[in-house]
RNA sequence: CGGGGCGUAGCGCAGCCUGGUAGCGCACUUGCUUGGGGUGCAAGGGGUCGUGGGUUCAAAUCCCACCGCUCCGACCA
């Protein structure tokens, strides 16, 4: 490809708006450009690099036994009702009337679309197991769209979902596309973690995220520094450390006034005990039908959304405002506790099960019961893990590991999901002894864009991106120091045509500009190797190449370049 | 949703406080120049000053409303 006809406009400064370092020279690379907050216009270059790793994934989803289909981009309300989401799946979900006032939405995610297609075509065991993907642009109304194509609302997915006789079956399909998405980072080039993950609004149990490490990354994954057990911090499991009871008799349950003291700090500290001898009361909204539920915690401890949300199977929800807490406690906020609520789900994290002789709050301005009991005083509706774990946490898996804490960038993630979408949808078959009986699914998403976008987080330099090979919109560079149609420039088209006929993507910079704007724009747009022609050289008939990422030069012969261009993209 | 900031040429910004009809750098056009790390010089083109309303002889500038963008926060009771 000649530059000068490819499009592609660079910047010297990044637009103010752009803070993590992807977007930035993304936009200032000239490979997206912004239309609206989370929505961009993918520019040649940035087409080129979705491309390569859509080129990837489909290789390796073929080769792991899953076909191409494509859904649509907006579905009717009727098949979210169905599973139920059109209700559960929140603000995200960007709902549009078309002329009949009728109610439609845009995909956030396709798990309604497949199972209905699937639901009408399947018949016999005999048509299983099936895989089935797509590479589709998708829409999530986030709350706050940021970091370019970190989070946008638009964006590129490739989902695929996938149907089995059995929930063994399952299974084995699960670990498989594990497996395939190992390959497809690996050849990214991209250094990343699988990690144990919550499958939050889609639903299901068991759950991996591959998450790319990257300091600027929207989440934290936990790892044991002992063992393997990397989860997402939201999911992490806890190991159950008691500590708290004094004694084990109980005590009589009495009100103390615990004036303007609201945080678990100043109400162990004036009472003179630990914060964990408190339990905190949270009152939760969920976001469906704006009934409140409460959560019992440790006081020293944090609930995990993420934890909750699966308790609640994938309802979103948030922490009630302070006209909430009022109305459904009748006490103010901060005076929150679970003596006397009435009307609301009562949830308590696991390691409130053993204490005894707690504080919690009365439901009343400035007063708080001391030596409150499970059972006796109230009772919990279920007890469940709802704790955020931290980094130095003990590890639950192994007798010695500590949470260790990194950040990362989601590029991925696979689900099992049983039959939370077969069932209700009615994915059904008829088994070898013409039984009926319903399909096991899973579901296995990869964001294209995000993946582009973790790349340079994790690859670049202070002049600009440096991508790995497979993911780059070009192998090779020729970098032409030409004035005006000069020979130089005629050798440089010769070795492009040379490289371009051995099937190699090249881009020729033939602007007419100047040798330092070319070498400034190289290594701006980050393409792996730079072949190097100027006048001097060549006059010794020699030309250098460079190395994007090492920044090494050689100096070859003209008549040796294609073949050392060829050996090195094939290390 | 709450709070802050911003909205002036394609991009980055100044001007606003103290009203008098818009400017700088980059980019763009033309000419010359230069030619291995964003060459230099010169001459140009380009702006409903986010939108609407108000105050005023006069508004980018002051006031009000709205819209958009952006950052932080989103309550641990």
């Amino acid at each position: 490809m000649k530059w000068s006809q490819f499009f592609i406009q660079t910047l010297r400064e990044a637009p103010s708006d752009a803070e993590v370092v992807s977007h930035q020279l993304m936009v200032r690379a000239g490979f997206i450009r912004k239309v609206a907050a989370g929505i961009y216009n993918y520019l040649p270059l940035g087409l080129r690099v979705l491309r390569k790793i859509e080129d990837i994934i489909r290789e390796e989803m073929n080769a792991a036994g899953a076909t191409e289909v494509l859904l649509p981009i907006i579905m009717p309300r009727e098949l979210w009702d169905q599973s139920g989401r059109w209700k559960v799946y929140g603000k995200e979900l960007l709902r549009l009337k078309d002329r009949h006032e009728r109610d439609y939405c845009v995909g956030p995610t396709h798990e309604e679309a497949i199972t209905s297609l699937v639901a009408g075509e399947l018949r016999s065991y005999r048509q299983l197991p099936l895989n089935l993907y797509q590479i589709q642009t998708k829409f999530r109304d986030e709350i706050r769209p940021r970091f370019g194509l970190m989070r946008g609302r638009e964006f590129i997915m490739k989902d695929a979902y996938s149907f089995d006789v059995s929930e063994e079956k399952a299974m084995e399909t699960y670990r498989q596309m594990e497996k395939a998405y190992r390959r497809i980072f690996d050849r990214c080039g991209l250094q990343y973690r699988s990690v144990e993950a919550l499958s939050g609004a889609i639903g299901g149990n068991v759950s991996h995220e591959f998450q790319v490490l990257a300091s600027s990354g929207e989440d934290e994954i936990l790892s044991c520094d002992h063992c393997d057990y990397a989860a997402n911090a939201d999911k992490a499991q806890v190991r159950s450390e008691a500590q708290g009871q004094k004694t084990s008799e109980l005590l009589v349950c009495e009100k103390v006034t615990t004036p303007q003291k609201t945080s678990v700090e100043e109400v162990a500290q004036f009472l003179n005990l630990k914060p964990y001898h408190l339990v905190k009361t949270l009152i939760y909204v969920l976001e469906q039908d704006q009934s409140a539920v409460a959560v019992l915690i440790r006081g020293d401890h944090e609930v995990s959304e993420g934890k909750l949300q699966s308790l609640l199977n994938g309802a979103t929800m948030q922490l009630a405002d302070e006209k909430t807490v009022q109305k459904v406690t009748g006490g103010p906020c901060g005076y929150s506790g679970p003596i006397g609520l009435k009307g609301i789900s009562l949830y308590a994290d696991e390691s409130v099960r053993s204490m005894k002789n707690f504080v919690v709050g009365a439901n009343e301005a400035e007063v708080h019961w001391v030596n409150a009991n499970l059972d006796r005083d109230f009772k919990v509706e279920r007890f469940a893990d709802l704790r955020r774990v931290q980094k130095g946490d003990s590890c639950p898996r192994c007798e010695k590991g500590r949470y260790q804490s990194h950040r990362g960038i989601e590029v991925g993630q696979v689900f099992y999901l049983g039959t939370k979408y077969s069932t209700p949808m009615g994915v059904r078959f008829l088994d070898e002894n013409g039984k009926e009986k319903t399909a096991f699914m899973g579901c296995y998403g990869i964001g294209v864009g995000r993946t582009a976008a973790a790349a340079i987080e994790q690859n670049h330099d202070e002049h600009g991106i440096i991508w790995p090979l497979p993911m780059a919109p070009f192998s090779v560079e020729i970098l032409s120091l030409h004035k005006g149609e000069d020979e130089v420039l005629r050798e440089a088209q010769k070795i492009y045509e040379k490289l371009t006929e051995k099937g190699i993507d090249v881009l020729i910079d033939d602007r007419n500009e100047s040798p330092g704007v070319k070498f400034k724009d190289a290594d701006l747009i980050g393409i792996p190797w730079v072949i190097i022609i100027g006048a001097k050289s060549l006059a010794r008939q020699e030309v250098e190449i460079k190395e994007r990422r090492t920044g090494q030069k050689q100096t070859l012969s003209v008549k040796m370049v294609v073949d050392k261009i060829v050996e090195v993209l094939n290390a």
